[in-house]
DNA sequence: CTGCATCCGCTTCGATACTG
DNA sequence: CAGTATCGAAGCGGATGCAG
């Protein structure tokens, strides 16, 4: 699951996997690699650039477990803001835990907003249209807010349990925007109705 | 997750887990009991009948996990073709089979239809109606269609990768139904969109 | 540098025997 | 029925080596 969780974000070498799932043994990263292409979850991909290597990369059958990895994911989603112990987030994974937050929310009733959002890193930007949500792995220069924070802050902000005042006020978190924009993201952190974890 | 796959069909108590989970220690699942306790997926619950013990339910975020272990189990389904290996199958899990293939399938333009499903011990139904399936974990004694087979065979039959016909011939399955009601299964199956698996 | 294979200490597991 | 205690076997993380 965690190899398909690094392909779900694109193809990747063998090296670039080592890095996302730190810990694991080489051998056994290989072995996991053979066994899934032999599963036909993923493909091997000879490439000669940038660096003569191979890209493993996500079949059709690998790609259909991308929507179980989310709601997973959006299960698991509010155990961030018990903290990360010593869990390890990729500054990659905003984009995941953005869609994963808002990327089938209705938006009804609220109107156009630009948000960018970082970890001190990446940023990204949450585009709020007329009937849809779009995220981006990009800053937007246009954007109404800016939020800057650590992972479990962003997710507690961005989730509606933790107001942006709130998180400004434990200096954790560092926003920018009119109090209008403020409230539109209010709004829609209210939306995500996740069920919270115990404790 | 098996344990939680256990407990998706209904509360269970200690004996009725070790059961549905062959080769587990008893140490290792009081551990992860007490584990999945802690963290809020089921819950503890002393009963005196039918004997005295304790029945481990589901919480509400223990239930939350059920339509993605619904879609898990529709993504690796198409294994099943491949045989069981050593795998062991619970009879009653075919409802969860069933379920899994036809829940929220659309049943436009197909006549209401009911199929008695068995794998030798156990027998389900399939109740096919106007706008939507039911799957009842009995046997119907209108069933239009009978069908008895092992699992694999069930689910090629069901899932459409082999016809009532292919399925008889070979006598893997034992099929009791007219002609008209066994077009009308052909139809149901070739609906059910799984990805198949290699070789 | 990439993509592995090999080796070692340790953790975790399956299996079984036993208890309130 | 609902676990605890114990033990050998298997699998893992981590370090290291090495061919293309």
């Amino acid at each position: 699951m965690l190899i398909v969780r690094e392909l779900s974000l694109g193809p990747r070498r063998f090296t670039d996997l080592r890095g996302g799932l730190p810990g694991i043994a080489t051998n056994l990263l290989a072995e996991r690699l053979r066994s899934l292409e032999g599963a036909g979850v993923l493909e091997r991909h000879e490439v000669s650039r940038p660096l003569p290597g191979v890209l493993y990369r996500l079949t059709e059958r690998g790609e259909a477990l991308k929507p179980i990895l989310r709601d997973l994911a959006r299960w698991g989603a509010p155990l961030m803001l018990q903290g990360q112990g010593d869990d390890a987030f990729d500054g990659r994974w905003l984009v995941f835990l953005a869609e994963l937050l808002y990327s089938d929310m209705s938006t009804e009733g609220v109107a156009p907003l630009v948000m960018a959002v970082s970890n001190g890193a990446e940023t990204i930007s949450i585009l709020v249209e007329r009937d849809s949500v779009r995220i981006e792995p990009a800053e937007e220069p246009t954007a109404d807010v800016r939020i800057e924070a650590d992972p479990s802050t962003l997710f507690a902000i961005l989730s509606g349990q933790l107001t942006p005042e709130q998180a400004e006020a434990s200096g954790t978190a560092v926003i920018k925007g009119n109090t209008r924009a403020r409230k539109r993201l209010a709004t829609l952190a209210a939306r995500v109705g996740l069920i919270p974890a115990p404790s």
